[in-house]
DNA sequence: ATTTTTATTAATGATATGTTAACTTAGATG
DNA sequence: CATCTAAGTTAACATATCATTAATAAAAAT
């Protein structure tokens, strides 16, 4: 669930700032303070976005940024520059170069993650439990992913799978489940959600869905 | 292919203006003044992007921007919002509805080209799909390629394969392939679309198109 | 111990999709 | 302008997959 940042500023302070204020949204974050080392550092991390400044010693931003786009693994990684540099025409050459977004600094907090958010937004189809689980889904292929391998489903599991991915660990009482997976109007036996859960636990194993009897069904943490 | 952008602004000054500018840059445009009118023209239009003004009569920005994101075939469409409005508050309110991107007028033309870029970069399609895939398309030429032979193919096989390749993966419903590929206004038969599959499949192999019952069709590579 | 709730399985039934062939339309060609 | 041809569409029917039920077993709860 927690999306990587790599922060990449030469100025401690505000990397400090930043990355508190990531951690404290709940993002992974890793720092760099050049543009070398955030190459360098990203080809491990892998990050989902990089936040870069351009005024840097050793490599400034905008080569960084061609770097990035020219390196097989890390092309696809969006980037958001983040400069006090106002300028109309290095906006221009950030974005060119191949930037997701161009903020200027001083940018407040709240600001700064709405923008983040709706960059990964856009990337993010796929759902995770969290960070270090084998099992995810994604909403677009209408797929579970298990250890890496993914497995179409039919309409009905997926989605009863799919709300239950929406709040990992909620219990979804069987009313809810029907009203959300089979429609308010429709009307069907008692045992038919649990034949679905049978069928999911068939394919993705017995560990994930979890029964709170008497209440409904979670997906476990 | 140009890239459809439609634009919203109820002052008709600054709508022929971005119309311009837009124009010169070879996207092909629509333009609405209000956010009723908007969601109306785009239902026909389908934009990759929608520029928006907040300030409007009849239906503000936000909530134009919200029914995008409910309605079905608008969902996933890019919108930045283009406006006059300033504060810190508005730009999370409207990056919270759902819009990709926040720019303040006044803008420079090509400030914001270099933006629209920027967002339209992203969703474009990857015709070349790298890996080692036997199938590819060349939107040019309206062929598809397999293991290397060049098959060309017709206009409404071609732009539904073409759809497919647009996400690799991502299951398309019968909804929003009858949008993209006929129009939202023509009206065909239930069967047409899996006529126009059969025949792909024909051509292609059956390897490639697969059906998701009662959701849509996806392209596995 | 009894009751209630959930699990399991196989069989049934519904419905979305697959298939074929005939028909219509539009564009090309002589 | 008539004719031809390929593309697109429709309609009727076949098929397969998925959703559901029903019957029975197992597991908790009281």
């Amino acid at each position: 669930m927690a999306n990587k940042i790599l922060i990449v500023d030469d100025e401690k302070d505000i990397l400090e700032l930043l990355d508190y204020h990531l951690v404290k949204e709940g993002y992974k974050t890793m720092k760099a303070t050049n543009g070398k080392e955030a190459l360098k550092i990203a080809s491990d991390f892998l990050p989902d976005l990089v936040l870069l400044d351009l005024m840097m010693p050793e490599m400034d931003g905008i080569e960084t940024c061609i770097e990035f786009r020219e390196n097989k693994l890390l092309k696809d990684t969006l980037i958001a520059i983040l400069t006090a540099r106002a300028e109309d025409y290095s906006q221009i050459a950030g974005l060119n170069a191949g930037a997701d977004d161009y903020i200027n600094k001083p940018v407040k907090p709240r600001v700064l993650i709405s923008r983040i958010k709706a960059l990964l937004r856009r990337t993010e189809s796929k759902v995770k439990v969290d960070n270090n689980s084998e099992l995810e889904i994604d909403t677009d292929k209408y797929v579970a992913i298990l250890k890496g391998e993914e497995m179409l489903l039919p309409k009905k599991e997926f989605e009863l799978l799919a709300l239950l991915f929406s709040k990992p660990g909620k219990v979804f009482t069987r009313e809810i489940i029907l009203a959300r997976v089979w429609g308010d109007d429709i009307i069907v036996g008692d045992r038919t959600i649990d034949v679905h859960i049978r069928k999911l636990r068939e394919k993705i194993g017995n560990q994930y869905i979890k029964t709170v009897k008497g209440v409904g069904y979670k997906l476990k943490l």
